[in-house]
DNA sequence: TGTACATCAGTGAACGCGCGTTCACTGATGTAC
DNA sequence: TGTACATCAGTGAACGCGCGTTCACTGATGTAC
């Protein structure tokens, strides 16, 4: 059966697997994973407490597939933004808080692997996927590089990315800051040249 | 009557508020801060299951003293690494990852403000405090900066050294690379100056 | 020093709730002939 | 085209569990006199 739009008063739901999801997304986003419940998603879904388990056995499988869908989504829009850009990093790096901000309950699930199945092969294929395009596009900018020089590029420009996504998500940034994607990374970027050009990176 | 260690038997226990923040924190270290629960504290802590509500009201009430004490003692961290070193960033990130590695379960209470009442007068003195030295640190190195300046080079700071944390605790850095506060701030310190040099930041 | 009393800390039974899981079932769909 | 049957998707009642909350209570402590 092709998937469809979900049919009141039908027997069969059309595509069930793509409405729990949906609904999980929807509840992730206002109160978070914890928030997460089986009974929930059916809710929202419109069927019976007992339907979601037969599409995803339980509340692991349901976060798994977001999961996956989400380091599908993540690797897609950082292949675009680099690819369009010729490997700006900077340009990256805005895609990469773009991508968290917009998917908010994707980008939470994915990096609390205690929530999921992190083994799982969508997933670690998705994350691999995503994870080249980071480093191919370090490697590209770098030149000829040690592995130790890349992995530290890599470490440097992900966890600034990915410490202020959170920090925005978690309303930890001062909010009477204009803290959209494009303004911080070119704030920051501007602060790191000063800073570096006044010593604070001196090893 | 002075703090003491519950005492097997007693009616009163002694420091039933410490204990219960000890317990709190042994569990959200161990399955995160949605595991706990009011019951299982009282449980650790040896007491009935009503007792703790008598100290704190609620599970929010627990998590809010946890995020205070959490905010003191990375102000205490701080302070202690930027003085020592007068002013060197690099000390104040390696503290500031240190702090995180080491107070896990503080440090994942503080920066999820919907689990407790972020607004509660302890809280914000103390986050006020942390946040505080951490501007003075940058205002030290950039000299006559604008204040637009500074909170570049603070989210640069912070955005990078609490991605770096985060990461690391959620296990998404490569287990292979030996991930201690100082190597990784020293690693991606080098990193930002090459991928500086490479043109990595121009606006 | 002793007594009386107020206050405080913690108890334990009871309640209602939402949850995950199970299981016999039924309606809908696809396929063989 | 029609019929029979297998398979699949979803139902709904039932269960046991851990939770937060309430409340009358009791044991321990501090203080006034």
């Amino acid at each position: 059966m092709a998937a469809q739009a979900p049919s009141k008063g039908r027997y069969h739901h059309g595509d069930l697997r793509r409405a729990v999801l949906d609904g999980a997304l929807v509840t992730i986003e206002a109160d978070g994973p914890a928030a997460l419940s089986l009974r929930d998603v059916a809710r929202r879904a419109g069927v019976s407490h007992a339907a979601p388990a037969h599409h995803f056995g339980d509340k692991a499988g349901v976060l798994t597939a977001i999961a996956a869908e989400g380091y599908t989504l993540l690797a897609v829009a950082l292949r675009d933004a680099l690819v369009d850009s010729g490997d700006d990093l900077m340009q990256g790096g805005i895609a990469y808080i773009r991508f968290a901000l917009e998917h908010r309950a994707h980008f939470e699930v994915m990096f609390r692997p205690e929530l999921y199945r992190p083994d799982d092969q969508a997933v670690t294929e998705a994350r691999q996927e995503a994870a080249e395009i980071l480093f191919g596009a370090v490697r590209g900018i770098l030149g000829e590089a040690s592995e130790e020089e890349v992995w530290g590029g890599v470490i440097a420009v992900w966890s600034f990315t990915h410490g202020f996504a959170t920090l925005t998500l978690n309303s930890n940034l001062d909010p009477e800051h204009d803290d959209d994607a494009e303004t911080a990374v070119r704030v920051a970027g501007a602060a790191v040249m000063r800073l570096a050009a006044a010593g604070a990176f001196r090893q």
